[in-house]
DNA sequence: AGCGTATATGAGAATGATTATCATTGTCAA
DNA sequence: TTGACAATGATAATCATTCTCATATACGCT
């Protein structure tokens, strides 16, 4: 067999900067010679964002965007213009989120913090 | 005229609690007497969003909802067992991402930021 | 009022991402 | 090899959202 089909997912998934769509996906893993169908690449999606080892957002129209999770817990921030985006990881809001989580009484408690604007690039050549 | 479309749709989305999805604003729209129809929903819905006055997000399932912007700005937390949502509005996690904002160059700036996790109730009558 | 034009509306069709179905294929222990 | 069972992929179904278009309404002008 080439390749296991989740290994193949999470490679595509992996190699792309920033997030990508099913439809990416599935059309990456083809080019990259897998036989994989359309459907398989959505379960293997869940199951992995299920697993922890993918992130799953939504974009301004509302469609499902797969990022591979790495080992540290990071945010976007979007330049709506370019659409360049810029991870960050700042601990200063990671305290925040999980005091005021412990505040309010929820558990298990996830957060996304999007940041997005227009890039310093995008705004000077305006 | 009963009352324009407008104010309608208005109406709905204000006087939920949280946020309300599209189809949801459709059917209470009906049940209050207007003959709005689903499309004009979607249009007004989307001229509300780019007027500023409705907020849009995506839930777990990357459906729409919507959220009546009041004078101050805020975030939610919410129950992804009861859906129930919090308001809240801490000025440190503002300030924070005017800062962070401000230090990776980006201008005109949106952030949102979601979290959920499992209510205090819930978690206890599990 | 009478007329013309532009805009808004709503019913239903079309779209497109996601999910479900189901026959087929691969896996693996006995 | 064989039988049980999970994994796969083609395709159909689903469902929120958007598009189309015929009609209705508002607005300006005479």
């Amino acid at each position: 067999m080439a390749r296991k089909n989740e290994e193949v997912v999470l490679l595509v998934v992996g190699g792309s900067t920033g997030f990508v769509s099913a439809q990416e996906v599935y059309s990456h893993a083809r080019e990259s010679g897998s036989p994989i169908g359309l459907a398989t690449v959505y379960r293997v999606l869940k199951s992995l964002v299920d697993a922890g080892k993918v992130e799953l957002t939504f974009d301004d129209q509302g469609q499902a965007r797969y990022c591979a999770r790495g080992e540290t817990h990071h945010h976007h921030a979007t330049c709506r213009q370019c659409g360049r985006t810029i991870e960050f990881d700042d601990p200063d809001v990671e305290r925040w989120a999980g005091a005021y989580a412990e505040r309010i009484g929820f558990v298990e408690v996830r957060h996304v913090i999007e940041i997005s604007g227009v890039c310093h690039t995008c705004a000077s050549s305006h």
